[in-house]
DNA sequence: CTGAAAGCGCTAACAC
DNA sequence: GTGTTAGCGCTTTCAG
C-alpha cells in the first residue's frame, strides 16, 4: 500500500512536506504544492485515518454510539436516519465518523472518556441511553466532548438534541380537545422515561385548559410495547364501555398500532367510533389503515444537529446545550370529531 | 489518558510485557500477567484501537460500508438490521466494526484496496452496491476481503451473501398459481438490476410450469419506486378491466404498497377483488390493510452471516464463495382465491 | 519469561 | 519554504 513516504520519495521531497501540502498549509510553495498533489494522485495516496489520528492534534474522528442497539425495541429506521444526519454533518465539514455499539455492561466498564479513547475519537454522539443506564450518572464528570440524544444531561462538554416533547404532546392533545374530545384514554409509556414525563406534563397542561384531568381511570400503562397497549386496550373495555372514551392519546406509535388491533378486534372503528393519535411519525403511520395523526420527529434533522453542536463543542466554540428541535403535527385520518 | 506505558510503569514490567499479557499471549508468567490485569483494572487502561491496527499484524478491525447510503430509497430499517448482524458477530468474535459510508464518485476516487487502507481495516462488508456502480468492475482486481450484499462477484477474496431470488420468487408466483391465480401482472423493479433479473426468472419459471407467460400485457414497469406502480397501475386500468386480472406479483413491498394504494383508489377491494404479493419483508407489511403476502429476506441473519464469510476470508481459511441464505414466505391477508 | 528497540503512517514542533 | 526529529500508543521481532 502506499503510504506517505512513497510520495515524499516520488516527488523528491520530505515526509512533513507531503503532509504539509496535503493538508493544505500555507507555507507550502505552489510549485511544491502542485508536484505532490500530482504524485500523491498517480500513486494512488490515500492518508491512514489511524494513523492521522494517533499523530493529530486537531481531531476530527468522532464516533456515532448506539447503546443498547442489540436489545432495542424501537422501530429499526431511527437509527438508520439518526446516522443519514450525523454522517451528512460529517461529510459537509470533513469529519471521520464510525458507528459503534455499547451496551449498558461496557458502561460499567469503561467510562466515557476511556471509550472515546478507545475509538480513537475527540467526541461522539449517543442515541439510547436510558435513564437507568450507567452513563447517566457518570457523562457529566467526562472530560471527552459528548452529544446526547432524547436526554437532557448537564454538564459544560456534555450537549444534548431533543424535541420538546412537553410542549409538542401539549399540542398534540390540544388537537384532540379542538377536535372536541372529552373522553381521552392517555397509553403511557415507561414512566421512568424523561419523555415519558415531559408528555405527560404536556398533556396534562392542555387538559388542564379544559377543566380536564387524568386518573387510573383514563390512564393505560406501557412500557411502549405494541402487546402492552393491545392487552391494556383489551383489559380497559373489560370494565368500560365505548361511551367512556371517544379518544385514545398514545405516547408513541407502536403503541397506537397495538391499540388500533385491539380496537380492530374488539369491532370498533377507527376513527368513526374512537380517535387515536401516535407519537414518532415513523414510516408505518403513513401505510397503516387509516393513517394515523402522529408527531412527526424529524429524527434525520437530529442527527444533523446532533453532529454539528458536538461540532462546536470540540472546537471550544459552545459549552454544553440543550438543543429542542423543531417538530410536525403529521395529520392522518386517525381523528374524528367525536361521536354524538 | 491512561496508556500502555502508565500500566507498564505502576505494574513495574515493560510495555511489551504489558502487551503480551493483555493479548493473553502465553509467554508470560501467571504471576506477572495477573499484576498486570490488576493495574490495568485499577488505572482504568483501555487500549486505543487506533494504535494497535496501525502496528499489529493480525488485523481485528473490519468495516461495515454502506453505498449509496444519502440516496437511498430503500426502507430504513435494511441499515439497521444488517447493522445489528454484522455487529452481532463481530461482538461474539472480538473484531472491532465501524460503520462507513460511501458513494459512486468516492468509488471512482479510491478504489477499494485503497479505501480499507483509509480507514484502516483488513477488510469489510459492502451493501448498497449498485450494477451500475463503479466498484462492480474494479472490486475482483482488490487485495482486500471483502464481501458483497445482495450482489455476486467473482474473485478470490471476494465473497457475497444474497438470498435465492430466483428460487424464492418462483415459489412466490407459485404460491399465487397454487391459489388458482391465472390472470397475473407483474410489477416490475429495475431492470438493470441483477435482482430484478433473477426474480423476473423464477417468475417466469412458475409461470412456464402452467402454461402461463409474460408479455408486454401483463407487466408494469417501475425503478422499486412505490409512486412509479402506483401511477403504473392506474395507466393499467385505462386500458384494461378488472376481469384481466386476479393478482398483482410485486417485486419489493414497496412497490405493493404503491400498487396497493392505487387499487384502493379505484375502488378494487384486496384481496376480495384482486390479490397481491410483495418481496423483503418489511414491517409496514404488517400493519398495512390488509397484511402483505411476501418474502422475508431476514435481513439481519444476512448481515451476520455477512461478517462470518469476511472473517474467514480475512483468515485465509476459506477463498471467495457466494453464500445464499435461507427465506421465509411470510402469509398476510393479501392473497385469495380469485373471484369466479 | 522479560526488556530493549524498531516501526506502523502520520503530524507537529523546531531548525535552517 | 522545507527538512530533521520526535513522538502518537501500540505490537512485534530479537536478544538475553
Amino acid at each position: 500500500m502506499i503510504t506517505i513516504q512513497d510520495v515524499a520519495k516520488a516527488a523528491g521531497v520530505s515526509v512533513s512536506t507531503v503532509s504539509r501540502a496535503l493538508n493544505n498549509y500555507s507555507d507550502v510553495s505552489e510549485s511544491t504544492r502542485a508536484k505532490i498533489y500530482e504524485t500523491a494522485k498517480k500513486l494512488g495516496y490515500v492518508a491512514n485515518i489511524n494513523a492521522r489520528s494517533l499523530s493529530s492534534k486537531n481531531q476530527t474522528n468522532i464516533a456515532l454510539i448506539f447503546s443498547g442497539f442489540f436489545e432495542s425495541k424501537l422501530f429499526c429506521e431511527f437509527e438508520t436516519l439518526l446516522m443519514r444526519g450525523v454522517y451528512k454533518y460529517a461529510y459537509e465539514h470533513n469529519l471521520d465518523v464510525s458507528t459503534r455499539v455499547i451496551d449498558n455492561n461496557t458502561q460499567k466498564v469503561k467510562n466515557y472518556d476511556q471509550l472515546c479513547h478507545e475509538f480513537g475519537v475527540s467526541g461522539s454522539v449517543i442515541f439510547g441511553l436510558k435513564t437507568t443506564d450507567f452513563y447517566c450518572q457518570t457523562l457529566p464528570q467526562a472530560q471527552t466532548p459528548c452529544v446526547t440524544i432524547d436526554l437532557a444531561l448537564e454538564a459544560s462538554k456534555l450537549g444534548s438534541v431533543t424535541v420538546d416533547n412537553t410542549e409538542s404532546f401539549r399540542i398534540l392533545t390540544q388537537h384532540l380537545i379542538d377536535m372536541g374530545h372529552r373522553k381521552i384514554v392517555l397509553i403511557q409509556g415507561r414512566k421512568q422515561a424523561l419523555v415519558t414525563m415531559e408528555r405527560f406534563s404536556g398533556a396534562q397542561m392542555a387538559m388542564k385548559t379544559s377543566g380536564l384531568s387524568f386518573s387510573d381511570d383514563n390512564i393505560i400503562n406501557t412500557n411502549y410495547l405494541e402487546e402492552e397497549a393491545y392487552n391494556g386496550v383489551i383489559e380497559y373495555f373489560k370494565t368500560h364501555t365505548i361511551d367512556d372514551v371517544t379518544a385514545f392519546l398514545c405516547m408513541s406509535d407502536l403503541t397506537a398500532f397495538g391499540a388500533m388491533k385491539a380496537l380492530n378486534y374488539l369491532g370498533y372503528r377507527v376513527p368513526q367510533d374512537v380517535s387515536i393519535v401516535g407519537y414518532d411519525g415513523v414510516i408505518a403511520t403513513t401505510y397503516i389503515t387509516p393513517t394515523l395523526t402522529t408527531v412527526n420527529q424529524h429524527i434525520e434533522e437530529k442527527g444533523y444537529a446532533a453532529a454539528e453542536l458536538l461540532h462546536k463543542i470540540i472546537k471550544g466554540e459552545q459549552g454544553g446545550q440543550k438543543l429542542l428541535l423543531p417538530y410536525s403535527i403529521q395529520n392522518g385520518n386517525s381523528v374524528a370529531k367525536p361521536r354524538n
